[in-house]
DNA sequence: GTGAAAGCGCTAACAT
DNA sequence: ATGTTAGCGCTTTCAC
C-alpha cells in the first residue's frame, strides 16, 4: 500500500555514491565493472526493491520486446488454443504479449492496429478481419513485420501460417463418401474468409471426383449474427434452424459436415427431433475438435486442428523476420496439416476402410 | 516494406522550421497554437505518416496507460468471455491490455507479476493461483493496484470481483432437492480455490438445512490432470473415470452437481452407459453454461456465469483504486449473482415448484 | 574499473 | 503564439 516511488538506477547510485553508469553495468552483468561493486549494488538493488523500467530501456534501445497480437474473438476454442501456444513461444523468447481484439469488426481492427504502432511493438500475428488492408500496410511499411494466422488477406503481401483446411475438408468429405455418403452437405458460417473458403474447395473437389452431384442446396451457409460480444464462438442455435429446414429434405445417403462443432451440434438436435438417426440415417462430421465433441451421443468425427502447432509456427516465423536474417525472402505460406477424428457419429455398418 | 526509421516530432518540427515543443503542443490540441500553425503541423505529420510514440510519452508522464490481465487458463470459456470483456472495457477508458498466462504454476506467476512490474503497468487483473501472496505483496507495494478476480487469495489484503459460487451452488442443490433428490454429490476439480470451496459450503448448507446426510463420499474429487497445455480447461474424460466408479454406488433420489458442465458431460456419459437415464434415474446439473449445455440430450440444467459483468466491474474497481479516489478504502469484495438455468437434466416428473 | 556526457521521443515548466 | 530548458530512466559512447 506504501504508494512510495519506484527505485531507480539513481537512487541506488546515490546511495553508493556511484555513478548511474556504473550501476547499470553491474546489474546488466557487463564485465567492466569490479566483483565488490557489484556485489554492493546488488545488495543495495535488493534492499531498495529495485526494478527496471522496461520503458526507459526500450526507448534507448529502440525495440518493445513486445508483441502484438490481434484476434478476432477470444471465445473461439481454437483461438484460445492459439493464445496460449503464442504467448508461451513468445515468453520463451522474452517477449510480452500485448492482446487486440476486434471482434471481427474493421472498425476495431484499424484502432488496435493503429495502438500497435504507436507502441511500436517488434512485431504483429494477427487472424485478420476480411476487409481492409489499408492499416495493415501502414503497419507493415513503418517497419513491423506482420504473419497472418489461420486467415489469409489476399492482397497483403505477407507471411501466413494456417491450417490447411482444404486438405482437411477432403480427408473429411473422402471418409464420408467412403461410408456410403451420397447427398453431402457442406454446413459453413457465411463469411467471406480464406478457410471457408478453402473447406468449400475441399468439400466440392472431392465431391467432383466421384462423380457426386452438389446442388446450390447442398452448400449451406449459417447466417452470422453476433450477439452478445464474444460470449460464444458460434451459436449451435443458428443451425440447429437451418438444421429444421434441412432434415425434411436430405435423402438417402445423406452426410452433413460442419465447418465448426457447434454447428454440428445444433444439426444432432435438429436432425433427430426430426426422427433421423445419427449415423443410421445421416452421418455428421464437425471441425475442431472441441473438447465435448468426444461426448456427445453419438461421439463426433471432426478434425482436429494444430492450434499450438499454428501459434509456435507463427511466433517462430515472426521472429525470423524480426531477426531481418530472411527479412528480405518473399511471403511465404505456411499450412499445418489437421487430424481426422472417426468417431460414431460418421460410422455406418457398411461403410469404408 | 521500407524499413525506414519512425517519425519524430523532431522530424515535423525539423521540416516546418518550427520547436518540438510546438509541434506536440499542436498534435495534443492544447490551445496556445494558432491555427494555421496547427493545419501545417497536422498536414506535415500526416505526409510523414508520424505516429506518436507511446513508451516516449508514458516514460515522462509516468503512466503506462496499460492494464496487466494475469490468467490461470485462457482455455477456460469463462476466463475467455472475462478477457473479451476486460480488453473492452480498458480499451473504452483507453488502455491496452498485457496478457500474462499463468498454467496455474506458482513460478509463471512470479514471473508474469515480475514482468508487469518492470513494464510499469499502471493496473493488474488477476485470476491468482493458490498459493503465494509475496510477489502480489511487492507489486502492491510498488504502488499498482491489484485486483483479484473469480479467485480469492486470503492473505493478500486487495479487492475481489467475482461470482457468488456459495449462492450459485445453494440454488443448484435447492433446486435438486425440490424435484426429489435426497442423494446428492458434488463433483469438483481437486484444487484448493475459493470458487471450490464456496460451492462446498453452498452445497453442504442447503443439505444440512434440509437434514439430508453428507457422507465423505458425496463429495466427488476429480483429480486434476493438466495435460497438454491449456488446449482444455477441464477433461469430461476425468469425471467420466469418477462417474463409472459412482454409476454403481447411486441410490434413489440420486442427483449430481458438478463444479463445470465439462464434469458434467462426462458424468453424462458414465451413468447412460451404465443403463442409468438422466433426469429419470439420476438429476445432473453443471456450472458455466458452456455453449453445448443447451443442446446436450437431455439438456443440462447449469448456473450461467455473469463472466462479462464480472470484467467488467472488475476493471471498474480498478481504475477507481487507480484514481486514488477511493484509494485511501480498505479493500471490498464484490461478488455478481449467477442465474440458475433449468433445463431437462434436472427435471421429473413429481418435482419441484 | 569508473565516470561524464549525450540522447532515445516526448511533455511540462518557464520564459519570451 | 512560440521557443528554451529540463527531465522521465535508462544505455551507449568515450574519456579517464
Amino acid at each position: 500500500m506504501t504508494p512510495r516511488r519506484r527505485a531507480t538506477l539513481r537512487d541506488i547510485a546515490a546511495a553508493l555514491d556511484l555513478s548511474v553508469n556504473t550501476v547499470s553495468r553491474a546489474l546488466a552483468g557487463k564485465d567492466a565493472v569490479s566483483p565488490e561493486t557489484r556485489e554492493r549494488v546488488r545488495a543495495e538493488a535488493d534492499r531498495l526493491g529495485y526494478v527496471p523500467n522496461t520503458m526507459a530501456r526500450s526507448l534507448v534501445q529502440g525495440n518493445a520486446m513486445t508483441l502484438g497480437l490481434v484476434i478476432t474473438n477470444p471465445s473461439n476454442p481454437f483461438y484460445t488454443r492459439l493464445i496460449s501456444a503464442i504467448e508461451e513461444r513468445g515468453r520463451v523468447h522474452g517477449y510480452s504479449l500485448m492482446l487486440m481484439v476486434t471482434e471481427d469488426s474493421v472498425d476495431n481492427e484499424k484502432r488496435v492496429v493503429d495502438e500497435l504502432m504507436r507502441w511500436g511493438v517488434d512485431g504483429v500475428l494477427a487472424v485478420p478481419v476480411q476487409h481492409g488492408i489499408d492499416h495493415w500496410d501502414r503497419l507493415r511499411k513503418s517497419g513491423t513485420p506482420v504473419v497472418l494466422v489461420n486467415r489469409d488477406l489476399p492482397g497483403l503481401d505477407t507471411d501466413l501460417v494456417g491450417v490447411d483446411y482444404y486438405d482437411s475438408a477432403r480427408r473429411a468429405t473422402e471418409h464420408l463418401v467412403a461410408e456410403g455418403a451420397r447427398d453431402l452437405y457442406l454446413v459453413e458460417e457465411d463469411l467471406d474468409i480464406s478457410p471457408v473458403a478453402e473447406r468449400v474447395r475441399g468439400f466440392r473437389a472431392v465431391l467432383d471426383e466421384h462423380g457426386i452431384a452438389v446442388r446450390d442446396d447442398h452448400m449451406v451457409k449459417v447466417p452470422t449474427r453476433r450477439r452478445e460480444a464474444s460470449s460464444q464462438p458460434w451459436d449451435p442455435e443458428d443451425s440447429y434452424e437451418i438444421g429444421r429446414e434441412l432434415a425434411g429434405r436430405v435423402g438417402p445417403g445423406a452426410a452433413v459436415l460442419a465447418g465448426n462443432d457447434y454447428f454440428a451440434l445444433g444439426m444432432y438436435r435438429a436432425l433427430t427431433e426430426h426422427g433421423l438417426s445419427i449415423p443410421g440415417d445421416v452421418l455428421v462430421a464437425g471441425h475442431g475438435d472441441h473438447p465435448f465433441a468426444a461426448y456427445l451421443a453419438p461421439p463426433l468425427t471432426t478434425v482436429r486442428l494444430p492450434a499450438a502447432g499454428v501459434g509456435a509456427a507463427a511466433v517462430d516465423r515472426l521472429l525470423e523476420r524480426m531477426s531481418g536474417e530472411s527479412g528480405a525472402g518473399s511471403p511465404r505460406q505456411t499450412l499445418l496439416p489437421a487430424e481426422l477424428v472417426v468417431r460414431a457419429s460418421s460410422r455406418t455398418a457398411n461403410g469404408g476402410a
